[in-house]
DNA sequence: GAGTGGTCTAGACCACATC
DNA sequence: ATGTGGTCTAGACCACTCT
């Protein structure tokens, strides 16, 4: 639909199917421009995404470059992820719901939701398996205002698709804070820490593209069980 | 020095200092191209990067607006970033250098480091302190051939600037692995782990703008100081 | 000095949101 | 229907690298 995300898609499949080998020099930006029948802005917005994705490199004066092989691999396939589902595409996740109400939020919770205080948002508690494996807990809180008509079968499968493919919302960004917290009683129970050792604890708080809080969230993991990547591009 | 950076940094300023109130609609792009002599796709440029800086929204037939105190706050200030002398600006960041040699890469790092087995490397262990504070312990293996004439002070103070500043190189990326490992003896005698408790480690790569990685380092973390925040923009 | 990317302008036309 | 941001073009000029 959009010419310089067709040209990015484009170059990006020919150097994955090495058209473009690794290490090697891109054609310059004028040989492509022609190629592609498009402008010199337009082919430079296409190569930026490249750039951002860590795939080519840019050097005036010298040209555009494909990265090698090695360094390709390991900043790939680590994109920005979404929820669980999202992040592990190959594997079986799978979640037990626990408790699924709503409730009226107290003045913490309106505070990290920014709504206002008595307001009515979603509580939720999941435990969540990937691979039928154990793998963390989660505490949702969700406005109903923002997130309506949610029903169990989303929780069982995926919130996050349910918000952006159902109700057309675009998830804008995620904003975490891991730490330790002592563990309580779910956490002995259902993800086996024991007594008096911590819970590791990512608290999250999720934005809609228009700036409003659609989530806050935290979840629980076992430290051996505790996973993960991230990816910082500057 | 580059036109929309300067256009950014001052929408930024104004932002900052409520001359463009929270939640309230920015001028028409065509109004501030006017107000900034320039054209339409050099203030797209600007503005693209405080989008992307979370601090402004823009919808399509509907304006660009500011995003609200609250959800701002809590985007702002934890931007992408270096080292931790770049992460805790406001605080005394100090490190005690407990290790500092050149030793030659074994296979496994010659294969995180993506240099040849034998190569000279840098093998560095830093204490790290916040304000004072126990913070963490480092273990640092950077190419000599990539990061020439490292001294001690670098250590002492942060060596991300002399990389960036000094070497005048561009870091492009870092990609992290937060989980937890076995303490070990430095770890029970400086961080104050108690034995069979893990510690919480984060395993780094980074890489230079063309690709090359830079650094391989392991820190580690007491679980009552581990904190780690961490925005995902989409 | 020649090659190559980066910035900037002026202006046409399109897509979407709100009224 | 109008307002607003997004895409695209054509072309000028600048900044850096390589040799």
């Amino acid at each position: 639909m959009v010419k310089y995300i067709d040209i990015a898609d484009d170059i990006r499949k020919k150097i994955e199917t090495s058209v473009y080998e690794h290490g090697q020099k891109l054609p310059y930006e004028y040989v492509l421009c022609a190629n592609y029948r498009c402008n010199k802005t337009t082919m430079k917005k296409a190569l930026e995404i490249l750039v951002k994705e860590g795939l080519i490199v840019r050097r005036r004066g010298a040209g555009t470059f494909v990265k090698d092989a090695d360094t390709l691999t390991k900043l790939q396939g680590e994109q920005p992820f979404h929820g669980l589902t999202q992040t592990y595409p190959k594997s079986k996740v799978s979640s037990r719901v626990i408790e699924f109400e709503v409730i009226s939020a107290d003045e913490t919770l309106a505070h990290h939701l920014h709504v206002e205080q008595g307001s009515f948002v979603y509580h939720i508690i999941r435990h969540r398996f990937i691979d039928d494996k154990s793998y963390g807990l989660e505490y949702i809180f969700m406005p109903i205002s923002i997130i309506p008509d949610l029903k169990i079968e989303h929780l069982q499968t995926s919130i996050y698709s349910y918000i952006e493919d159902d109700l057309g919302l675009t998830i804008h960004g995620i904003h975490k804070i891991i730490h330790t917290v002592p563990s309580g009683s779910l956490d002995h129970e259902l993800l086996g820490i024991p007594e008096n050792v911590p819970a590791i604890e990512i608290e999250q708080v999720g934005y809609l593209s228009n700036g409003v809080v659609f989530e806050y969230s935290l979840s629980h993991f076992h430290y051996e069980n505790f996973r993960q990547t991230l990816v910082t591009l500057l």
